[in-house]
DNA sequence: CTAAAAATGAGTAGAATGCCTTAATTCGTA
DNA sequence: TACGAATTAAGGCATTCTACTCATTTTTAG
């Protein structure tokens, strides 16, 4: 458990971090019905995260890794200069393993798809709570190679990615212009380019509009576009 | 109005149509909240909605479009063979004009992105129960031919190209560059360049990056009207 | 036959890419 | 702690592509 047994009378404070507000409503009104929980306060922004962890000190916080200005990563990344975390359950609309991994690589205690049934968040936080690190069923297993052997049968050529390349071809996907992912990162665009260059490389494509098109696709289907070209 | 003066007291109907159950919950939340609401039950997929719909026989749906057995044009489809149909206004994660379009074509009389604010859904609610057509603002203009006062029941942005602009819109959608769909069609690429600029125009993007993304994802939906010609 | 619609293509300034190199940070670990 | 590798970030420069405008040739319709 993180929290002080002096001052936390019992329950956990928990910060709802989502931009979706019939979501966010929707967990609250789940938490007000849950009796070792306390709602402590949202956020809808990277940023307002950032700033409600600081401040209102949560001992769990439920975050969506979409986000505007900025997104869960940086959330996760504030979180570990902090001295005092709080626990961190990612709740996200992708149930890929390729996020899991990396989230809890950048410091979330646990990863569960959104859509999934209240008993299995219930159970989610309660293990993380305990100590424990907690990825939904339908996650685990797809990128969480977790050290050792890698049988693998198959590759996502999407592991080999850099999380801020991952991101780069994400908003690609979404039809964002290079400029305009460099604004929403907060870097040049020359750095965007130079993540472009990397990506062709890393998924094999030699220019750059099959690239923004493996994006778009991948973006459509939530999983690798299996080679129905031409 | 669907509504029939009589049967119906005051309040009207609302079924939810939705697999994720937290989004579901933060709805029925907000419904309890709405004086001239009634939320009359849910469903989490295309079959149970159908059934839902035919015995519950709300006024309004609220529907998502991804399901689980089925999807919610599954529902729209079986709507149209009701005798008196419910309204129906689409929630959906995707804010695309793309599918909006697709949606109000199939019998919707409203496509809302999820992740709107409560007051959004308050004014669609409000429009498609007088009657009108709502799309929220974040997805018109995507691909609806959203001029002047008229929604357009069928608005196909594809009716008013030439052959060889489809052609090139095509190509597009196949991840071909300009010099590539020149030399394809036996053409120069400056000709190319001459559709793509007439292609952006007439179907209302701005850049060459979001055109050839329509096009992509338009290739990916399939179903292209055969008698567009003229 | 003639005018409009459709198809084709050029020129040019400015924006974006491709490719290569390098600098600053982080991080694991010897 | 210090070293090296991995990761993140970005500049230079030649080349390519885009946006915009305008002109020419076919077709098609009346």
């Amino acid at each position: 458990m993180t929290t002080t047994p002096a001052a936390a009378p019992d329950r956990t404070r928990v910060l709802v971090v989502d931009d979706h507000p019939f979501f966010r409503e929707g967990i609250v009104a789940w938490l007000g019905r849950q009796a070792g929980l306390a709602y402590c306060g949202f956020a809808d922004t990277a940023r307002g995260a950032i700033a409600a962890i600081e401040q209102g000190k949560p001992d769990l916080v439920l975050l969506d890794l979409q986000l505007r200005e900025g997104d869960g990563f940086d959330v996760l990344r504030a979180c570990r200069a902090l001295e005092r975390s709080p626990v961190l359950l990612v709740l996200s609309q992708k149930d890929e393993g390729l996020f899991a991994a990396r989230a809890l690589r950048g410091g979330a205690r646990g990863y569960m798809a959104k859509g999934e049934a209240s008993e299995t968040l219930e159970t989610a936080i309660t293990t993380v709570m305990r100590g424990g690190v907690y990825v939904s069923g339908a996650v685990s297993g797809q990128g969480l190679g977790s050290a050792g052997g890698k049988p693998e049968a198959h590759p996502n050529p999407l592991r080999g990615l850099f999380d801020r390349e991952l991101e780069v071809f994400q908003l690609l996907g979404r039809g964002r212009s290079t400029k305009e992912i460099a604004c929403e990162m907060g870097i040049s665009p020359k750095t965007v380019e130079s993540y472009r260059e990397n990506l062709k490389k890393k998924l094999g494509v030699d220019n750059s509009l099959a690239l923004v098109r493996l994006a778009i696709l991948w973006q459509q289907e939530g999983e690798w576009p299996h080679e129905r070209f031409q």
